[in-house]
DNA sequence: TTTGGCGGCGCG
DNA sequence: AAAGCGCGCCGCCAAA
């Protein structure tokens, strides 16, 4: 091929002069590597401020002919390709090369949307990289690449089995997310009416080093029944066994979890790219097709849903699905590489990462039990307090609202926009604070604040109806009926959270409310008890030891309680709250004498917070309190801040002065934290980034600019959180992963983690082993010593045995145990 | 009719 | 000067 022709063209509409440099960019860099024409759109500025107008395209329509005289163009904004296709949709259509006649086009992104969005920076790299890979290899590179085979026959399934050795990309098509849906919910002439649409499997895909091998399922143009699907899936399992076949996934949690459901196979997972890219770099999305075009040039294969979902021909399923299972396969070696350069972070997805992505096929498999018969008295309960509160919110609500066409329409108390409008505007309430938007604000705490009878029905309203719709009518598409119950299956992200918790969702077990009516219908079924572990006070414990924090470390070692301990010590600093100090400690003495202040401030001290709470209520909120002073000043929280929670959380009222003096207060009780505070804010403006003890990094960037304080000062505030956060939750990912390994799916099934808790159930007769080992587990996970990490505060852990939320420690439990029978 | 931001609130 | 961190999901409402 002789020298290729090659042109970029661009838009410059007048409103977005802001964008000429970044422009200017592109062209420069295309400019350095190939002769290039650069054509605009428009030779001029556009006259609208909305941007290009359908005339200014007609006028710029001539181009188009001189366009089709060249072998490649990028095309760079949405008019350019709007030119060209006739149709805009800059974002779906990026990335994707456009052949018309003998031209290829390249349409990318205006850069001007890293201004929105810095991580778009990458996306415009890999555009300019896959517009080079095209150039060089004068067409699509990656079509070169792919070698696509269908299996319609015993013999094509033959000669893929002997193909699947060593590392095997694997992947499906599916025609739902879910993969326990029976029905969906459409809406047919206004109403919703649930339609079946059982979940199935399009189709099985391998990768191997020279081909891409797909076993259409549910296609209508596959040639295979069920049970001829099941056979060659059990061929298969045999196969990945006997050869030791390395198993490669995107997100292969998703995979194995259908593949278990619907042919009842586990498969173990080797490596799995979007995990591995997930510890290298969390700040960035995860997705194939992304990253596929940011390491690898790719360019985007992405289809729409209906050719995924099997409702569309054959070979546009195979050819996309042949994409996922070329690149997932590609990236492995590529992260692979970057991992070998980073031994800590690949110590965490080797021994934490990647077992708990095989461990949590297994949980959401087996999903969590539901009560159904307190499920529908919660309901009713919940439905009753909800018409009681809008009965009495009636008289409040206001008769003459109109829409805009002066129709009368009814007030809405959910709505904060009518909300406010009735508060602030009829009722002439005082504005007490307002939203990031400048709006007048509605929420509890400053409902509470305010003066008006309506402001308690209101509330009760609101818990009720957030609670039928979050966790009674949420969780109805979910519940999954098995034959010994009904049981919904929460979806874990492990790659959901930026300091390595995971996020939950479909629904969210993790913010299940405490409130007894919903929380305990998380139970267990007949012939299983529910047990909660969790670690306690795991955060503060880490944030000791990376701190170290003397007295902190010496509460911990000599097992007293910190929050305990911070809660006494700002009560004795002020003096206040005397006569609740001595009467508890005069009890708790029981000399019959009343101790001093300071004596009953040592004996308050000694007994810790279980006793002083059984002489006295008051003290459980003394020590929520504190653990809110606790976790609000370790990460920075500034005392301002600090007398807002005063107030909503405990109707205290506190001057700046005394607000300010808790936080010097906190500081002067544990003087080790601010010199941690500043290590950590030196380490991460040096290298960028934070470590954990167990070798995770947090990346951030903004650190390190000096032209972005407020962005700067939330960084560091991170850098604090980060490596305590991060750490607490893979020390219970780390006990979840060894109570798995020391039990069989016959004795323990885990329900879900809650950052620092494990939720699982136990058959009966295994509760006391299961729950003392779990105990034990908890408190020295053998992964610790593995990853060679070794505190000096010991962990603690707590249990609870029953229903969620209404369970008892084993000594309770024994003995209720011993009274029934 | 669908989509996305906002306000609000549940959890650790 | 100003400052806890980390999530998901709902209804509302305006824009597309």
């Amino acid at each position: 091929m002789s020298k290729p022709k090659i042109a970029v063209v661009t838009e410059q509409p007048a409103k977005q002069a802001h964008t000429k440099p970044a422009l200017r960019h592109i062209i420069q860099v295309l400019e350095a590597e190939y002769e290039l024409d650069h054509l605009p759109v428009l030779l001029g500025e556009s006259r609208s401020s909305k941007g290009i107008t359908k005339s200014e395209l007609k006028e710029a329509a001539p181009l188009l002919e001189t366009l089709a005289g060249y072998d490649f163009v990028v095309l760079v904004g949405n008019s350019p390709l709007q030119l060209v296709t006739g149709s805009a949709g800059i974002t779906k259509m990026r990335g994707k090369p456009i052949k018309q006649g003998d031209t290829i086009y390249l349409p990318m992104n205006n850069p001007s949307v890293i201004l929105h969005d810095p991580l778009q920076e990458d996306v415009l790299k890999g555009d300019l990289r896959l517009f080079g890979e095209i150039v060089e290899f004068g067409g699509v590179p990656e079509e070169k690449a792919l070698s696509i085979r269908v299996v319609l026959t015993r013999k094509d399934f033959r000669e893929m089995l002997r193909d699947l050795r060593g590392s095997v990309s694997f992947d499906i098509e599916t025609n739902s997310l879910n993969p326990f849906q029976t029905h969906v919910t459409k809406r047919v002439a206004g109403n919703d009416v649930q339609v079946p649409e059982p979940a199935s499997i399009v189709a099985i895909g391998f990768g191997t080093r020279n081909n891409q091998w797909i076993i259409p399922v549910n296609h209508y143009q596959s040639p295979w029944s069920f049970d001829q699907v099941q056979e060659m899936v059990d061929e298969v399992t045999d196969c990945i066994t006997e050869h030791e076949v390395n198993v490669i996934t995107h997100n292969g949690k998703f995979d194995m979890l259908w593949m278990w459901v619907h042919f009842g196979v586990r498969w173990p997972m080797a490596f799995d790219t979007m995990l591995a890219h997930f510890l290298l770099d969390e700040n960035m999305r995860h997705g194939l097709k992304y990253l596929a075009q940011v390491y690898l040039g790719a360019p985007d294969w992405e289809v729409d849903l209906s050719t995924k979902q099997g409702h569309q021909p054959l070979d546009k399923l195979v050819r996309y699905h042949a994409h996922d299972l070329f690149y997932t396969r590609e990236l492995r070696y590529v992260f692979g590489k970057m991992l070998k350069a980073d031994p800590e972070v690949k110590a965490v997805f080797d021994h934490i990462l990647m077992p708990v992505a095989n461990l949590f096929v297994e949980i959401e498999y087996d999903g969590v039990y539901i009560n159904m018969d307190q499920f529908g008295d919660a309901e009713l309960a919940l439905r009753e307090q909800y018409d009681t509160a809008l009965a009495d919110l009636k008289q409040w609500e206001p008769k003459d609202l109109v829409d805009n066409r002066g129709r009368p329409i009814a007030f809405n108390w959910g709505s904060t926009q009518q909300l406010a409008d009735l508060l602030y505007r009829r009722l002439k309430l005082p504005v007490i604070e307002r939203t990031a938007t400048g709006n007048p604000s509605c929420n509890e705490s400053v409902i509470k604040r305010l003066n008006h009878p309506c402001t308690a029905a209101l509330l009760k309203f609101r818990e009720a109806k957030q609670q039928l719709s979050f966790f009674i009518d949420g969780w109805k598409p979910y519940l999954h009926k098995r034959p010994d119950g009904y049981y919904l299956h929460p979806s874990f992200k492990l790659h959901g959270t930026v300091t390595g918790r995971l996020s939950c969702e479909n629904p969210n077990l993790q913010q299940v409310p405490r409130d007894k009516r919903i929380r305990t219908l998380i139970s267990a079924p007949d012939g299983w008890t529910l047990i909660e572990c969790d670690l306690s006070q795991i955060e503060l414990r880490v944030a000791a030891e990376l701190a170290g924090e003397r007295n902190m470390i010496h509460a911990f070692v000599n097992d007293i309680d910190v929050h305990w301990l911070t809660a006494i010590q700002e009560i004795a600093r002020g003096g206040g709250l005397k006569e609740l100090v001595i009467a508890t400690a005069k009890t708790w003495l029981n000399t019959g004498k009343a101790p001093s202040y300071s004596e009953a401030i040592e004996a308050l001290l000694k007994m810790g917070p279980d006793a002083a709470v059984e002489i006295d209520g008051r003290w459980k909120e003394y020590r929520k309190k504190a653990k809110a002073v606790n976790f609000g000043y370790l990460y920075g929280m500034w005392w301002k801040k600090f007398k807002d929670y005063a107030r909503d959380s405990y109707g205290v009222i506190i001057t700046d002065e005394e607000a300010e003096g808790s936080r010097n207060a906190f500081f002067d009780n544990y003087p080790d934290l601010p010199e941690w505070h500043n290590r950590q804010k030196r380490y991460v403006r040096r290298h960028g980034y934070v470590k954990s003890l167990s070798g995770r990094k947090r990346r951030l960037p903004e650190a390190r600019q000096d032209d972005n304080p407020m962005d700067r000062k939330a960084a560091e505030r991170q850098a604090i959180n980060s490596p305590v956060q991060s750490f607490a939750n893979d020390i219970n990912l780390m006990a979840a992963l060894q109570l798995r390994a020391e039990f069989g799916r016959k004795v323990v099934r885990i329900c879900g983690t809650v950052h620092d808790a494990v939720l699982f159930r136990v058959k009966d007769e295994w509760v006391e082993r299961v729950y003392n080992r779990m105990m034990e587990i908890m408190r020295r996970p053998a992964l610790m010593d593995t990853l060679d990490i070794h505190m000096k505060v010991p962990i603690e852990a707590d249990g609870a045995i029953g229903p969620w939320g209404a369970g008892v420690p084993l000594d309770k439990w024994l003995a209720a145990r011993k009274a029934k029978k």
